[in-house]
DNA sequence: TTTCATGTTCAGCA
DNA sequence: GTGCTGAACATGAA
């Protein structure tokens, strides 16, 4: 699921499926999932408590309880989905949330990486985790002097929520297959010009996945999404993507048009 | 059967 | 302090 633009989708659809709503009772199927909290002062926190409105900060989900928030971070498989009365629960469903109209959140996760959590507020959160801006909202001058501070591969910074929140391993692979930077390149060492465009392109092409739902077979040809496997053709017909690891992640890119440092 | 995966964090080391 | 690597977390898909 958990890229920003598959959480900028959950939050729609949450948006659509619970604002407004009021949780009435809260079953935790696995304590794993919470962090920083118990299952009883999770639950007693937010039972009784009306859905007022649901914010997104990179890739973290916040659910406005009106004088607290709940954070929810999808890990690598986690999930939220609305269920109407009788309609089976998912086979990871780690927490169940009862809501005032019969219908029940569900917080589904095979893998266990998310968490979800009691906060003040998503400014709050976002201030005690350290997180850069927005990388749908960061201003391009931002995005370039955050990124162009560090010395490491460009490739890390995308990934690093420090820097820049919202980008994974697939969407730093295609800003950096649109830009044409290698994904080792020092960050440091690319012109402010070129980080500025970054920052635009990272916007456009996460606001692309948005658009269409993040379905990739929906995206036009040209985007490096659709075919990230080792051996496929460049999207540019420039040959054969290839792979290496970076920071600890696989990432496809072509030699051709992204030549090293 | 083995390897790899859209994420994050931490230990160990240069 | 900086930056890199590898491991850990748990499960399913190829």
């Amino acid at each position: 699921m958990p890229e920003l633009p598959e959480v900028e989708v959950v939050r729609r659809y949450l948006e659509g499926e619970c604002l407004g709503a009021t949780i009435t009772m809260v079953k935790v199927h696995d304590r794993g999932i919470l962090d920083g909290i118990g299952p009883r002062s999770f639950s007693s926190g937010i039972r009784g408590r009306r859905i007022s409105s649901i914010k997104r900060h990179g890739k973290q989900l916040f659910l406005e309880l009106g004088g607290e928030s709940m954070n929810v971070h999808l890990g690598m498989t986690g999930d939220l989905l609305v269920l109407g009365q009788g309609e089976p629960s998912p086979r990871h469903a780690r927490l169940s949330m009862h809501l005032s109209d019969g219908r029940s959140l569900i917080y589904d996760d095979p893998r266990k990486f998310g968490s979800i959590g009691l906060c003040a507020s998503m400014e709050a959160f976002v201030n005690s985790h350290r997180l850069g801006p927005d990388a749908l909202l960061v201003a391009p001058e931002e995005f370039a002097s955050r990124t162009g501070r560090s010395g490491r591969a460009i490739k890390s910074v995308l990934l690093d929520q420090h820097f820049i929140a919202g980008i994974g391993n697939l969407y730093a692979d295609e800003v950096l297959f649109q830009m044409r930077v290698h994904p080792t390149q020092p960050a440091d060492r690319l012109p402010d010009g070129r980080l500025l465009d970054m920052g635009r392109c990272a916007a456009r092409v996460l606001q692309a996945s948005i658009d269409i739902a993040t379905d990739f077979d929906l995206l036009p040809n040209g985007y490096l999404l659709r075919s990230r496997k080792e051996g496929e053709e460049c999207p540019r017909q420039n040959g054969r993507l290839r792979s290496m690891k970076v920071g600890g992640r696989t990432s496809y890119y072509c030699p051709k048009c992204q030549r090293p440092p």
